[in-house]
DNA sequence: ACACAATACCTCGCAATGTGAGGTATTACA
DNA sequence: TGTAATACCTCACATTGCGAGGTATTGTGT
């Protein structure tokens, strides 16, 4: 999909999907791409980026001999999620601005 | 509103506002104001970009002494908003799988 | 006459961010 | 021995919205 649309949805994505349980980098791709690609190095900039702004936290573990790093949301996260919800009637509002037609035409 | 969800509605935004009849910078802004705002820099970045890229095109007339460029969307342009549309379907499961609740939890 | 808002266009540098290319390391399997 | 899967990471690059700043004309208030 259209990269620039992307950017306004990933953030949010990557909360999404730590929001039911803690999850890790490489499961997160996974549990996301019905619905939505991304790059790994994008998702570890996401990630690196979120927990920064305090949105999750990290916990690494040793799994099978492999480092896997388990990030869970903050109330801040969730607050971001609902900031997103909040704001999709504008989105909407816009969307139908684009696609209304023009009857007389 | 939050500015990475604008860059992939602007463009297409734009579209819109000059789909209905050819317009102009300062009115399009004027136009799209209760949707979404935008500075009149971004404005016209956007108007070159989507001249380019073939879009729309531009004539120049004299309006009260000013100068004013009119702006007339193409097919392509129209093509554009067509994909925006079909695109829309892939937004909308993410949005739901972002604001889905986890009944479980 | 002077100041200021409105109309109408533009350029430039900055900051944010998705991506590909590339890197490191372990386990599993043919 | 080699390749895929798992799992993490860095870096340079291109795109793009925006603020700051610029130019010019017309209209309005003092």
């Amino acid at each position: 999909m259209d990269i620039q649309l992307k950017r306004g949805l990933l953030d949010v994505c990557v909360l999404a999907a730590i929001k039911k349980e803690d999850s890790y980098g490489y499961k997160i791709i996974k549990d996301m791409s019905p619905y939505i690609k991304m790059s790994e190095s994008t998702l570890y900039t996401i990630l690196k980026r979120l927990e920064i702004a305090g949105l999750l936290t990290v916990r690494a573990t040793l799994h099978e001999g492999r480092v896997r790093k388990y990030y869970h949301i903050t109330r801040a996260g969730l607050g971001r999620i609902q900031d997103f919800k909040e704001e999709w009637r504008e989105v909407m509002s816009i969307y139908k601005f684009v696609t209304r037609e023009d009857s007389g035409k």
